[in-house]
RNA sequence: GCCGCCGUAGCUCAACGGUAGAGCUCCUGAUUUGUAAUCAGGGGGUUGUCGGUUCGAAUCCGAUCGGCGGCUCCA
């Protein structure tokens, strides 16, 4: 007789095996009907299943008791149920469509099909889909979950004729599952019907809003040379008003896209004539770009970094050695061959696909434009005789690399061709790694915390044991390996460790941040690497006077500039704090009686090296402030007659509607200034008492 | 690289087989103005590019370049 113990702790026990959704009914009315699911065990399940056996269950409802947002299990029964929904609807609109796989996801859930050939949905199918969805929520149909024993499964489905779903059940039974389950929209028999192992909320009439959002391709089993399908995304939620606040975040999510501010506030261009995936970095794009260069910069030298500077270009054989050439040669642009030897190719008659392949095989003498910086500071320092007393070493640049990104994958500044890594390489001896990497740590949280960036991962990469990609010696990637672990470990956020995420050289602990469209990118990265000092040969005199090996961390705690960047525009939506703000202050004067005042105040703030324009256009002031507020323009001084009498400055700050009233001129400069150099430590705002 | 969608003025968009248009930006003039758009006038496009269909193409078809969303990839 099922004792089911309940979340508060209260136990009731029933007589005979009841379903989760009696048990809600026992509980009360209320519950009963907001019931979508139930967690037996921890296990999401559907509302009518039997519990037979003593069990802990808590019902899923659309929302938990005093929780603001949706329940997560919640969202998952419904947007699940709904690729149902959605699926059926798309099949009745277009006969023939062979359904694969339809899951949901952190926001939505999509429904991959095959199309017959010469059938083609596009989106202006979708308020048909959904008009027919509509109906099928409207008839508030129960979902009805149905067992076969394994073998009459597969014969039923073989009978269908779906290769995809038997697929589906085979790789169930892999996975161990003793029977086939499918859910019936209605009647099994008599209403359409999925393959699936569930669990769905009681019926249609549950899924409050949803939506179908748009088209994709993919392959099955995301294989080029398997089946290519069409993917189509939805997303549903409990009630029509959470499906309205979501589509409005979203909307409002786009206008913090890098690629919108990047064009509004003139911050980077892409240019066809250049090249794809090639940023040109603006004048306001540059400014930002130069003064995290330089915050970072201070602190290299307080950490006893030493800059360096190298070509963006090394002969082939520099790449061969490092292993950048054989190993990752799909990633980079092809090599630049010299013109006497190519002069000599054309003599001998070689063709076209000759040159080709000795080019692949890297049969020529030429140069590479630098998929990565190492190597050339590896050369560094390699350039003199190195005592253990000269360790660690610790050479930077902020380098730019260049690698050939599949062109789909191209976009915006996350995903570019040549990008700048706030790069540097530290050559130590082996007792000092763990310190090292505590200081290379330490360096990215710095920015994380300066910039105010708290929404981050950090992942650990480690070598998979069955890819030939990497490099070296086993024995060195596992001291590496645990070398990585324990200090992503002191860290004190929660990491995870992800095998076959390495560098080919060594493992890494990256910290990864998402974009306003949800997607993750990669920052700063930490790499321990035993593989390419000994690829080069690089040594150290030991105090015992002997040659030893020294160990390497490549790290770059921005990740790249461009990439850095880009997530740093949509972070401040384009608001940069005063020390990054390309325009720093704008001077608004009110009429020509005080433009001589105005450029009087400019002089005081430029002298002191703050970034400030004036506005001296013959407007009226609502207009010249509609203007520089589009700027996004940390502080607005509105100077006119009576502000020039007195020496001070009307101010207004960016995000306040309401002006902050006057202070002298120079209180201004002084406390602008000191917010620069703090880096946002302190503020204007502070005089103002706002802060 | 693969699949789908999309390329119209500097920007945001309209026109969807029949003379390419608006707002903002920009330029000129008037206005001298106190906290989110003063008024008037003007300039600006071989509709990404190349080819095809048609009496006629921004519009239909093909190719190509570029963008977007996915897939795959990502040292």
């Amino acid at each position: 007789m099922p004792r089911i113990t309940l979340p508060d702790g209260t136990v009731k026990e029933f007589a005979s095996p009841v379903t989760a959704g009696e048990v809600a009914a026992s509980i009360g009315a209320g519950l009963a009907k907001a019931a979508l699911g139930a967690k037996v065990n921890g296990e999401l399940s559907d509302l009518a299943r039997v519990i037979d056996r003593d069990a802990s269950l808590a019902i899923v409802t659309a929302k938990a008791k005093g929780a603001t947002s949706a329940d997560a299990d919640a969202l998952y029964l419904i947007r699940h149920s709904c690729a149902h929904v959605m699926a059926e609807a798309i099949q009745r609109l277009f006969p023939g469509v062979q359904l694969v796989y339809g899951p949901p996801l952190e926001n939505n859930f999509y429904y991959d099909m095959l199309f017959p050939a010469g059938t083609s949905i596009s989106s202006e199918d979708f308020a048909r889909i959904e008009a027919e969805m509509a109906k099928i929520v409207a008839e508030d149909r129960p979902f009805t979950r149905y067992e076969l024993p394994m073998s009459e499964g597969l014969a039923k489905l073989k009978q269908e004729g779906s290769k995809f779903k038997l697929d589906n059940a085979e790789r169930a039974i892999e996975a161990g599952s003793k029977e086939l389950s499918w859910y019936a929209t209605g009647a099994p028999g008599k209403n359409w019907e999925d393959l699936c192992r569930g669990p769905h909320v009681p019926s249609t009439g549950r899924i409050g809003g949803f939506k179908v959002l748009s088209l994709a391709s993919s392959y099955w089993k995301g294989d080029e040379k398997l089946d290519r399908l069409t993917r189509v995304y939805g997303t549903a939620f409990p009630t029509k008003a959470e499906l309205d606040a979501y589509l409005a975040q979203v909307e409002e999510a786009k206008k913090r896209d890098h690629r919108v501010i990047g064009k509004q506030l003139r911050l980077f261009h892409i240019d066809e004539m250049v090249g794809q995936g090639l940023i040109l970095w603006t004048p306001a794009g540059a400014i930002i770009r130069q003064e995290l260069q330089n915050f970072i910069g201070e602190e290299l030298r307080r950490q006893g970094y030493s800059q360096v500077f190298t070509p963006h270009i090394g002969k082939l054989e520099l790449y061969k050695t490092s292993g950048h050439f054989p190993y990752y040669q799909e990633s980079q642009y092809p090599p630049l061959v010299e013109h006497e030897q190519l002069a000599q190719f054309a003599k001998e008659g070689c063709s076209c696909a000759d040159l080709a392949n000795r080019m692949k095989a890297g049969e020529i003498d030429g140069y590479l434009l630098r998929p990565m910086n190492c190597p050339h500071h590896i050369r560094i320092y390699a350039s003199q005789q190195r005592s253990y007393r000269d360790l660690p070493i610790r050479l930077s640049e902020f380098g730019t690399v260049y690698r050939w990104e599949q062109s789909g994958e191209i976009g915006g500044m996350t995903r570019v061709r040549g990008f700048t890594q706030d790069d540097a390489h530290l050559f130590m001896r082996e007792d000092q790694v763990a310190q090292e990497l505590q200081g290379c740590l330490s360096l990215v949280k710095l920015i994380f915390k300066t910039l105010g960036m708290s929404e981050y991962r950090v992942r650990v990469g480690l070598r998979d044991p069955d890819s030939s990609k990497y490099v070296g010696d086993p024995k060195n990637w596992d001291k590496a390996e645990d070398a990585c672990r324990q200090a992503a470990m002191s860290l004190g956020v929660p990491f995870s460790e992800e095998p076959g995420e390495a560098a080919f050289y060594g493992p890494k602990i990256d910290f990864v941040v998402k974009d306003v469209i949800g997607r993750s990118w990669q920052l700063g990265t930490v790499q321990v690497d035993y593989n390419l000092p000994r690829r080069f040969k690089l040594e150290y005199i030991g105090s015992d006077n002997t040659a030893h090996v020294p160990v390497m961390i490549h790290r770059a705690p921005f990740g790249s500039m461009e990439r850095f960047i880009g997530c740093l525009i949509e972070h401040f939506a384009g608001a940069f704090p005063t020390w990054l703000a390309p325009e720093q202050v704008r001077i608004l004067t009110i009429s020509e009686k005080s433009e001589a005042y105005g450029k009087e105040v400019l002089g005081m703030l430029t002298a002191r090296n703050v970034r400030a324009m004036i506005d001296t256009d013959p407007e009226r002031i609502q207009a010249k402030i509609k203007a520089a507020t589009e700027w996004k323009i940390p502080y607005l001084l509105v100077v006119g007659e009576r502000d020039a009498e007195q020496r001070v400055v009307s101010v207004r700050a960016r995000g306040h509607q309401e002006n902050l009233g006057a202070i002298p001129a120079a209180d201004f400069v002084t406390a602008v200034t000191e917010e620069i150099s703090t880096r946002g430590a302190t503020s204007v705002l502070s005089r103002f008492g706002k802060a």
